[in-house]
DNA sequence: TGTTGAATCGACACAGTGTCGAATAATTTC
DNA sequence: GAAATTATTCGACACTGTGTCGATTCAACA
């Protein structure tokens, strides 16, 4: 049971099961639009997908599971752009730290029930937690990792606070700013508006940059 | 139903409903202690306070009310708060940050629970939206003033980002660190190291000091 | 003391949860 | 391709919790 996603488009024979479970995350994710996570009740889920609410047991073990499972459809994404925060070349930082920012933002506009979904089970669900712990890791290892390289080349301002101290403080900044913007009607002025501010305090809190 | 507070240590006479209900809301702020809001049921209210579970309906609409009354008590510690960030005589803009932050902190030190608690509600109960809002509104306020009085004295990094976008940003991180410190076990050493790293970030985006 | 409103209670109807064992569908094995 | 096995579905059940009602008790007081 719960395989691994198979490729996308594949023409591989996919159990009846498959497609059931399928049911219910689509089902599950269309519902994330309008209610919270606690609000959604089972009967919900299965009807949505035209099964009786018992089978929902079989393919899940409660409603933070299928939560688990629909957080594994982003994770990727949110992984990658995680990976951007690294990489910068001769580039100045502000243009690879908006661009890692403006990621993360359509990334929220996106996903955005989903990944407010999860941000909330994360007080009441372990499985919940584990798994935004660990893409909250990823994210400030790579901010402090950066910091630090920043700092021995004389571009930053050394501490303290510890590289890892500030990055954990921004990289929450980053997450609260996201999930509520992502509660709003989408506005491209207003996204921009907030990757600005963000940029513009992690510029500051890093390079001490006055321009 | 449902007067305002008498004067804390008054001998007023107390009506028999008026123990109760504190009865109920103490019981309540000892209960958040351990869990969530939505994890704690009605009779486990009503037999802390020694009554029937239908007697909780006569003095309270919902659990949410219930927090509402919870968070009034302490309202006015974050309004004094809130009215400490305007105030800066001729001390160093760092004094004064850092004075107002370490206020917040040891605030949420005293009440966590129960602000985790309105935080969370947040979200879900219109009542606690609307009294959330406001407090968030006055801090913000107060912060995008106090800074464009020292953008105006050239004291402070000038535009853009708007005063009261740059201070909707850092009032939300100071939440969010609160929010979180508060979780975790009480430790000076790690409270001061927050207060350092917020007041960092915050002179540093307000102020672009580098020392 | 009798009237009135505040406070309490138990009983009820209702919503949703999670588990079980039996029934049915799909797949594998021989 | 029939039998055995495994995957999937279902309805029924026992529970836990909610919110409302009308009846009852309590306390004040005219």
């Amino acid at each position: 049971m719960m395989f691994a996603m198979s490729p996308t488009g594949s023409r591989r024979k996919r159990s009846k099961g498959d497609l059931t479970s399928q049911a219910i995350l689509d089902t599950a994710e269309r519902l994330l639009e309008t209610k919270s996570l606690d609000e959604i009740a089972v009967d919900e889920l299965t009807s949505g997908a035209g099964i009786s609410r018992s089978t929902f047991y079989f393919h899940f073990e409660s409603r933070e599971a299928v939560l688990y499972a629909l957080s594994e459809r982003v994770v990727e994404g949110l992984y990658d752009n995680a990976a951007l925060w690294l990489r910068r070349g001769s580039e100045p930082p502000e243009d690879s730290i908006r661009r890692a920012i403006a990621g993360t933002v359509s990334l929220w506009r996106a996903h955005g029930p989903v990944l407010r979904a999860a941000v909330r089970a994360r007080d009441t669900s372990e499985l919940v937690r584990g798994f935004w712990s660990g893409v909250a890791r990823r994210f400030i290892d790579s901010t402090a990792t950066q910091i630090e390289i920043e700092r021995d080349a004389g571009v930053a301002v050394p501490g303290p606070p510890t590289a890892r101290s500030l990055a954990t403080v921004l990289v929450s900044m980053n997450e609260t700013m996201c999930y509520s913007l992502s509660l709003s009607r989408k506005s491209a002025a207003r996204d921009r508006e907030v990757v600005d501010t963000l940029t513009a305090v992690w510029l500051r809190s890093v390079y001490g940059v006055s321009r």
